[in-house]
DNA sequence: GACATTGAATTGTTCAACACTTGACATTGT
DNA sequence: ACAATGTCAAGTGTTGAACAATTCAATGTC
């Protein structure tokens, strides 16, 4: 039998992921302050397995906690992203150098998230637009073949997809973006990876002052108590 | 016991520290198994606060749960070494190229802890000294100015720790490896980044295959009760 | 207005209890 | 013998209540 499909999570580990999707959707804005006991209450567990999923998530970077005053949701500086962007480029340029060795397993995998990115656009679904977007640039880094990168890579995608979920759609149209995915995945499997890591490198630097400018565009506090 | 050290953040961080410390001093070897109950009465703590400390390691790698099955301290296998130095080379290879921006504020610490190093063997202080080689490689990602590549850079020196604490110094002397330092140390002071780093990729080649080495050397098993 | 004081609210920590899982051992049936 | 099954103790997962420690805002004093 497969033991490892079978229902075999702590419920600590559940409340994480249930939290973890409010943030990433947005549901939960950042700097909303979560407080223990409604919490629990809302979720119909207790107090301690709260504190520990929190505490999780505060590992993970999604949460921020202040000794005796609370966790509330992480809030990206103009400084965050600049360093979260670094070290994309330093990730996902090699990743598509060494595209060579590994392509096989993973192509397909890429064409699938370009099409769910393009199908989602053109249905205005902008969150699941934006959870392609960031699952092709992942598969990118998969070429690596190395475990510990692509879980750190999968957290540095969860910070600036907390940002990017907030984008104002109105002014920002993703669809733009489609013949830059679209290209990318063409270079890439007519292995022509330098064209590719410069295509991708420009990728980076736009997608880095998309983020930054709506970020300066919203003038967030520091710690309000609630929001939404 | 060790409650004297224990009151400045929160317990549940210290007793992860004293824990941290515990495992890459080797007095916890891999694959020791941790019980929550004697553990929490010999630190003087709760078992709640036990649980967010192991929490805190697993997450941080040092531990590994097991559902019901308890904790252990994580055992490093030849796959997890090769992956380890592929990210070593990977980063610590652009950060001393990236080094000609950023040198003045690091070389003085870099110069403190290549001696702290030729110091603690002169001294035959193996432990201290593994510490001051893996402080002097952790010097260099400083370079490259991201402080979530440092935060991940410690996690990965603190798994290859692990392991390193356990090589039998009576087959393995690091004091041959003064020269290499040093010399790394001169060629970043004079500006000849090329070669430091061609010499800094020899050295992770060398470091890795002595771990690989010792690994394979002792056969060690999957969940052992006890060790030690 | 600046500054101590009080006190409610919230987090940090402990404790005891119970449910659930696991692994080892004993029992059964063949 | 021996494999399947049942039993049981030990350990983890989770809960709920309690208390300690800290923060923050409101109050009172000078």
């Amino acid at each position: 039998m497969e033991r490892s499909q079978i229902h075999r999570v702590s419920v600590a580990d559940q409340v994480a992921s249930v939290l973890r999707q409010k943030i990433l959707s947005g549901e939960l804005r950042p700097g909303h302050a979560l407080q223990e006991v409604p919490l629990a209450a809302s979720l119909g567990v207790s107090r301690n397995t709260v504190r520990e999923a929190t505490r999780i998530l505060s590992l993970e970077g999604l949460l921020k906690r202040s000794i005796h005053r609370g966790v509330a949701v992480s809030q990206l500086s103009p400084k965050d992203v600049q360093e979260i962007y670094h070290l994309r480029r330093m990730l996902e340029i090699p990743a598509v150098l060494a595209a060579r060795g590994s392509r096989d397993g993973v192509l397909p995998e890429l064409k699938a998230a370009l099409e769910g990115y393009e199908q989602s656009v053109s249905e205005k679904d902008w969150l699941q637009a934006v959870s392609y977007d960031l699952q092709f640039h992942s598969l990118l880094i998969r070429f690596l073949q190395n475990e510990r990168l692509e879980s750190f890579y999968q957290k540095l995608i969860a910070e600036v997809r907390m940002g990017m979920v907030l984008v104002d759609r109105s002014h920002d149209d993703p669809g733009r973006l489609i013949p830059v995915h679209r290209k990318i995945y063409q270079l890439l499997t007519a292995g022509k990876l330098k064209q590719c890591a410069a295509l991708l490198s420009q990728h980076l630097d736009d997608s880095e002052a998309r983020l930054t400018s709506v970020m300066v565009g919203q003038g967030w506090k520091k710690f309000p108590k609630s929001v939404g």
